[in-house]
DNA sequence: CTATGTAAACAAC
DNA sequence: GTTGTTTACATAG
């Protein structure tokens, strides 16, 4: 390679000054939290028996039933106007004391009256139905808001103390700690952490975050105790079994403040590594400086004087893993979770190459639930379903396709930042998506394109959700500068369809077509795009990041295990291979383009597959919560996207995890209240259906209604927002239609 | 094909 | 020399 002919020219790159675009951001770096990890064990068995449905009630009248499919889960509604906070402190601690035994994740659900449908308001009330299934996607990424809530757990001094943060729920070990960052109990308290304080002058922060986190890299302690000491435990010569990109994250992430320059990040590595300091060759190095510029999710930021640059993970795409938590995860005493960290871990050795080591990024909580309501009606989803779409997806290749899971597609997140959010008014934090950002229009396109492509994978469907958020707060700063450009030269490659140069797709069929067209030129694109790698949008979370769900099928499919699926869900899983990319396709063009920054493809216009980040901003400026954002605001989309998608298989990086669940109160207040039903509103819903063609697609959407839920891991002391698909295929025989229905009809037990 | 790893050519400091 | 970008190529899955 070295010199191959080939290599094309380089043309001159140009920094933009960018003089202090930090400066206002900075503040923003915050630093997120951490992210909770999810996870969940699997276990598969359980079904059964967890399925029969005890209700419990809670103080507030909440009302338990056990997830008919899910082991060790159970749903709750929540009233209204109840506590939230006090009832996920119940579920805390009967989780707790279940242990992993015993139900450890909660779905919370409102039940309070839903305003548009009568019904069902309170759950109590109703009666029992039954439920047809329901999905829950969620994603745990995590990406907080900017709210920031940084650690709290953890002390503010925190230097070396990443190390120690990881207590990481103590699961493993389990302990049941509280402690974790994401315990709930720091609901209450953090009120006001010291994080919010951002900044001031941040030169004077700059430099002392410097101080910490060179410290903090240097930490001898790599190793540091046993338990909590993130440092690759195996000898010195093996090469560790993360990805370049995960140790980068697992090094930034290491910090306070989420930043790190690259010379710290060489030494964190370095020091939490040996491999990488006795024996790697040195282009290691070359490699390191080769991620960061080649994913998205990595961006740069300048200090105020201009001197100084950091590099930090787009919130977006931040996980918040560290090194810690991926190890405690391996020492997971869930079996299957072994298994698959020890495959990973181990692997590696020999085969270098292969190291994938990532944790397998599983989708979080992606996995569908299906609520049996009753034993009979349990219907399958088929039923209703009955889309060519499902067909289609259930198909073969979908099935197939569940050979990886990827959690986070790469999207692009290009928007994210920038995106300002139309409405970001709500909270901060991420709304969710989910339906992939294809025009706003189409539902049921999604499946044509499916069915037409075949080949692919949902593409778009897959795509899944996004996430968005991306706080726009917490960047600081620093992301104009890149960012900016991406923002604009994605879009652009992705709408576009026209300018490609490269491959002229033919001509678009007619404009009927153009989001089937549309999705095929992103198809094409990424083929181009693997050609050259350009940056990497940023993926919703990069596919490689280490996630560190457990859940992840160990390797198999099934993503979602973590929480038992359904075995429907997992089926599906498939594709979504996340479009991952989108975004600029060209390479090299896009230099000329954007003198700004050297690397043009991100920065391709927005419009494309991100556009549901902007489009939203009608619907979106809703509701955080309930209503589901579609991106683009087609939201029609939803009910089969998720289908499609295979929520459970795909990867939606959108539900936004809180970190602490404190976070997730904070964020908003939440909506439980809102009730599923009423979120499925018909505006909602139907809006998308512009096109949909299929009646039975309409059809869906009449049954079915995507709300937005929390899912409380007490294994985990996560607490994430989850989307619930909600179908009821019986409905339309039911009486009350479909408006009418209420959780209570499907799950009598509610009650 | 995709994701990753490597090497390398350049550019800007 | 360091830091960043961007290609090219290789390879495992």
């Amino acid at each position: 390679m070295k010199t191959s002919p080939r290599r094309p020219l380089i043309l001159k790159r140009r920094r933009l000054p960018l003089p202090d675009q930090n400066a206002p951001g900075e503040t923003s770096e915050e630093e997120p939290k951490r992210p909770p990890a999810q996870q969940e064990p699997s276990q598969v068995q359980a079904s059964k028996e967890v399925a029969e449905s005890n209700p419990c009630k809670f103080p507030a009248g909440i009302k338990i039933i056990n997830h008919p499919t899910m082991p060790n889960t159970q749903v709750v509604a929540v009233p209204n106007n109840a506590n939230i906070q006090s009832i996920i402190t119940a579920l805390t601690a009967k989780g707790k004391e279940s242990g992993s035994n015993g139900p450890n994740k909660f779905i919370l659900i409102s039940c309070g009256g839903a305003p548009t449908h009568p019904p069902g308001p309170q759950p109590q009330a109703q009666t029992s139905h039954e439920p047809k299934s329901t999905e829950v996607i969620t994603e745990t990424l995590g990406p907080k808001s900017a709210s920031r809530d940084t650690n709290l757990p953890k002390p503010p001094a925190a230097l070396p103390g990443r190390r120690w943060e990881s207590y990481a729920g103590g699961e493993a070990a389990g302990c049941p700690l509280d402690n974790s960052l994401t315990n709930i109990q720091w609901l209450g308290k953090m009120t006001s952490d010291g994080l919010g304080s951002c900044s001031i002058k941040q030169e004077v922060e700059e430099k002392e975050n410097r101080h910490l986190e060179q410290s903090q890299a240097k930490d001898p302690q790599v190793e540091g105790p046993p338990g909590t000491s993130a440092s690759w435990p195996h000898s010195a010569s093996e090469r560790p079994p993360y990805s370049y990109m995960a140790m980068i994250q697992f090094a930034i992430n290491s910090t306070e403040r989420k930043r790190m320059t690259l010379k710290d990040i060489y030494t964190w590595i370095e020091d939490h590594f040996p491999y990488f300091k006795h024996i790697a060759k040195p282009g290691w190095k070359n490699s390191i400086r080769h991620n960061l510029s080649l994913h998205d999710m990595f961006v740069r930021e300048t200090s105020a004087n201009g001197k100084v640059s950091f590099w930090t993970i787009h919130p977006s795409a931040n996980r918040y893993l560290t090194l810690d938590q991926v190890f405690k995860q391996q020492k997971r005493p869930n079996p299957e979770l072994r298994r698959n960290m020890s495959i990973k871990t181990e692997l590696p050795l020999g085969a270098r190459r292969k190291m994938k080591p990532l944790l397998p990024r599983v989708s979080s909580y992606l996995v569908p639930i299906q609520f049996p309501v009753n034993q009979a009606l349990v219907l399958q989803p088929s039923v209703k379903v009955p889309l060519p779409l499902a067909a289609s997806l259930m198909s073969s290749e979908l099935a197939r396709h569940s050979k990886r899971v990827r959690i986070a597609p790469k999207v692009l997140l290009a928007d994210e930042g920038i995106a300002p959010l139309p409405t970001a008014g709500p909270v901060k934090e991420e709304k969710l998506l989910l339906g992939e950002g294809l025009s706003p229009l189409l539902p049921v396109q999604g499946i044509k394109e499916e069915e037409i492509l075949p080949g692919e994978e949902a593409p778009h469907l897959g795509r899944p959700i996004k996430v968005e958020s991306p706080p726009l707060e917490e960047w600081p700063s620093p992301c104009p500068s890149v960012k900016e450009e991406l923002s604009q030269s994605w879009e652009d490659s992705s709408h576009s369809p026209t300018p490609r140069p490269r491959k002229a797709h033919g001509g678009h069929k007619s404009p009927a077509r153009c989001v089937s067209d549309m999705l095929v030129i992103k198809r094409r694109e990424r083929r181009e795009m693997s050609r050259s790698r350009r940056k990497q949008h940023l993926l919703p979370p990069c596919l490689d990041e280490p996630e560190l769900l457990f859940a992840e099928g160990p390797g198999p499919s099934r993503p979602a295990t973590d929480l038992a699926l359904p075995a429907v869900s997992t089926r599906p899983a498939s594709q979504l291979s996340c479009s991952q990319e989108e975004g600029g396709p060209f390479k090299t063009p896009v230099k000329e383009t954007l003198p700004i920054s050297s690397t043009p493809s991100k920065s391709v216009l927005p419009m494309s597959p991100e556009s549901w980040r902007l489009t939203p901003p009608a619907k979106v400026g809703g509701l955080d919560f309930s209503p589901v954002r579609t991106p683009q605001g087609a939201l029609g989309p939803l009910p089969d996207a998720l289908e499609l998608t295979d929520l459970g298989t795909t990867p939606m990086k959108s539900v936004p995890l809180f970190d602490s669940p404190r976070e997730l109160l904070n964020s908003e207040p939440f909506d439980l209240t809102s009730d599923p039903f009423s979120s499925c509103s018909p505006s909602d819903m139907e809006v998308p259906k512009p096109g949909s063609p299929e009646p039975q697609v309409a059809s869906l959407s009449a049954n079915r209604s995507l709300t937005e839920g929390l899912v409380l891991d007490t294994m985990n002391d996560s607490l994430s927002r989850i989307l619930l698909d909600i179908s009821f295929p019986g409905l339309e025989e039911d009486p009350l239609g479909p408006d009418g229905i209420s959780w209570a009809h499907f799950i009598p037990d509610l009650r």
